[in-house]
DNA sequence: ACTTGACCTTGTCGTAGCGTCAACGTGTCC
DNA sequence: GGACACGTTGACGCTACGACAAGGTCAAGT
């Protein structure tokens, strides 16, 4: 028997026997006067074994252990260590499918993109035409929904749910609105401490508190300006680093704020 | 931000941020003075949006596709296909636990090979000490179990049968004997007819003509030796080329005994 | 002033299981 | 003698990074 043969009966490429040659997975035969590999039914056999066990997901490394250990004890251990390994890719592709499945779900009502159905909702009724806080507020969110956990992420909706009842969004586009306008503004406009003073009050006690247990709890880099924060505001500079410092001191002053109330 | 904030803020390591922009799944940020990159937060959605879909098991290339295609109808679609290629894959694993939990009640039995259940028993009813030619059988029927499709399978199973029998393996086991022994003969020894004559008689009529017209069909190189093998057992010389030329003759003659009969 | 340590930079090799050339020799058939 | 189907070795390509190497940068401690 050639190569060829051998492969075409065992079902594989010429390519697979030399590979699994060089792998010492299949013994070398012996070689003919030109020099081609002459096969006998020895080799088939061993190939389909291996071929066997390749497709039930072992790896060649694991096959070629299991048949240089000669046949028994072995084979079992490896088989049901094999079968655990299955399992558990059985249990990771259920949970992709069932995400996807959200996913298709949320995208059937509104091809957004990819985020989490409560989510969803709300950053599509924060999407405010023309805003450039508007669109910040929907990159912090999306970026929220993913590296969160969850109750800080139910923790994030709430925050910004104020902005998005039906009721009070008129109220949110305006404040969004009044960010927008000082974009060119000195850092010492007095627009900047009554809308300052104004979002403040658009937090409900109990957030407020909440919401400073958790800044003192998170990492440095993370932490939205304060007066600890001595360069006047780092979170905020180096993610948004466009903004104005009009802006960036509204934001200071609202978390000074929230401070004192805390 | 700095690569290092990206990355934990994302759960992944710099490497992998550094290979997205190699692939240009990320855009590579301005840099500092000093050479670092800088980020900003729409780098940080960005990169968890990658991740999202990638932990979904989309290929980083259908990812770029998707992204580069600025969201909608197409992701739908490749939602679609990915969980269709999921579910495909979830097929495939549950049919190899089903292997593998057959092979594992086999084995539970009998610490043998890896081969379906029925063969092994045939296997195991076949091995016959010392004798070389039983080897070779269980050789062939190992092999036959993997390649051969069902129908043939069940066909060669029967052919054994009759050496396999509690009532008939001592005549059997005679049979190998007597092929063992023509190790050193000549191949007109007188031994040679006769024995094959008696192997010859070892199966039923309905097998008979089942088998001739299978060979017909086989393809060349998997026919046992007949008159029509000019060169007087192709087959089995390559097959198994330490056989004498005593053995491979009655096999020659029991092919021919049969033939006239079908 | 020096060292340590934690960052950052680019570049290269390795992984599993082959597919897919390339560049060449062999053997058979018309 | 040319086509064609086979064989040979060798090397690169693929995925999604991990793990080095061999440096440069920067703030803090001694």
């Amino acid at each position: 028997m050639r190569i060829g043969e051998l492969a075409t009966l065992a079902g594989v490429s010429t390519r697979t026997v030399r590979h699994y040659h060089h792998l010492n997975l299949l013994p070398e035969p012996e070689r003919l006067a030109n020099g081609y590999r002459e096969y006998r039914l020895r080799d088939a056999v061993v190939l389909t074994r291996v071929r066997r066990l390749a497709e039930l997901g072992m790896s060649l490394d694991e096959i070629r252990d299991v048949l240089a250990d000669d046949q028994g004890r072995e084979l079992r251990e490896v088989l049901l260590e094999l079968d655990a390994d299955l399992a558990r890719q059985q249990e990771t592709i259920g949970a992709r499918r069932n995400r996807l499945a959200a996913l298709l779900a949320e995208t059937d009502l509104h091809p957004d993109s990819t985020v989490s159905p409560d989510m969803a909702k709300v950053l599509r009724d924060l999407s405010v035409e023309g805003s450039k806080f508007a669109e910040m507020d929907r990159e912090l969110l999306a970026l929220m929904d993913t590296v969160a956990d969850p109750a800080d992420r139910a923790g994030f909706i709430d925050l910004f749910r104020p902005l998005t009842e039906p009721e009070a969004a008129a109220r949110g586009h305006a404040l969004y609105a009044r960010l927008d306008e000082l974009t060119d503004a000195d850092p010492g406009d007095p627009r900047v401490a009554t809308l300052a003073a104004d979002l403040a009050a658009h937090f409900p006690d109990e957030m407020v508190t909440a919401l400073v247990a958790n800044l003192d709890a998170a990492p440095d880099h993370l932490r939205p300006p304060t007066t600890e924060n001595a360069d006047g505001g780092h979170w905020l500079t180096t993610m948004y680093p466009e903004l104005s410092a009009a802006q960036t001191e509204v934001f200071r002053l609202v978390m000074v704020m929230l401070k004192e109330r805390g």
